[in-house]
DNA sequence: GTTTATGCAAATTCTTTGCAATACT
DNA sequence: AGTATTGCAAAGAATTTGCATAAAC
């Protein structure tokens, strides 16, 4: 592979994220560009991106890929070490900042984490007292 | 529903699993019972098992559902809340038996987590040695 | 003009469903 | 005998692949 190209596809998903740490499935994201993006395209350009470390994923308890924007991200492999916080009730996603450490465990070597929570998210705890 | 019965699908099923904590896929289960259940039966015979708290499920990194036997489990809905482990070279999922405590997040109310560690597992570690 | 990126259709993989046949009590 | 359980085939959902066309440089 040669030099990365600035397409409209990948400002498009750029600029869909914007600065927001929510994040939202491939799955959302491929009807969300319905028309305007293939499927297909929608895949290739969240695997540069990510490759690029501008986009991070990670896997949600239902099996999907959920993608964000990488803020603190250092790299697109320390991605796995910042918690994701799922609302049960509206089922938006978001990045956490909040350091885990990673403890020790006898006769394992560990060497990265994957953290999920869920709860519920400050919208939804806000509209109960409506 | 009436009244669950024993099977031989579902005996075999608790026996594949032993006194390990060591998880297995539902793709590799049903791989494993080719011939001798039919993968729709895997899958079934899995929720039910779930369902009256003999066995617990997780998503993988992969996206992949892993399931293990219970043991430290006080019911299927606390399963979340245990770390699991999977090798990154022999590719093993285990259950830790590891408390983590769950922490606050402002605006946000945590109910559950799922906690997944990657690294190698002892006998990985101890290969390396010989 | 060359090479990267995209669209489309088809293939793959994991999982679920409907319904008739089987097996447990 | 009655109903829970199973097998089979087919449907569904998410993701990947191959190849011809289009777009960026």
């Amino acid at each position: 592979m040669g030099v990365k190209r600035k397409t409209k596809s990948v400002e498009l998903m750029l600029e869909t994220f914007g600065q927001s740490k929510n994040a939202l499935t491939v799955v959302d994201l491929v009807k969300r560009f319905e028309g305007k993006m293939n499927k297909t395209t929608v895949y290739r350009v969240l695997e540069r991106l990510e490759d690029e470390g501008k986009l991070h994923s990670f896997t949600g308890k239902d099996g999907l890929k959920w993608v964000a924007k990488c803020h603190g991200c250092i790299s697109s492999n320390h991605t796995d070490d910042h918690p994701h916080f799922q609302c049960n009730d509206c089922g938006i996603s978001q990045c956490l900042s909040l350091d885990i450490s990673i403890p020790k465990v006898a006769n394992h070597k560990i060497e990265s984490a994957n953290f999920l929570f869920f709860g519920q998210c400050e919208q939804c705890l806000n509209s109960y007292s409506e």
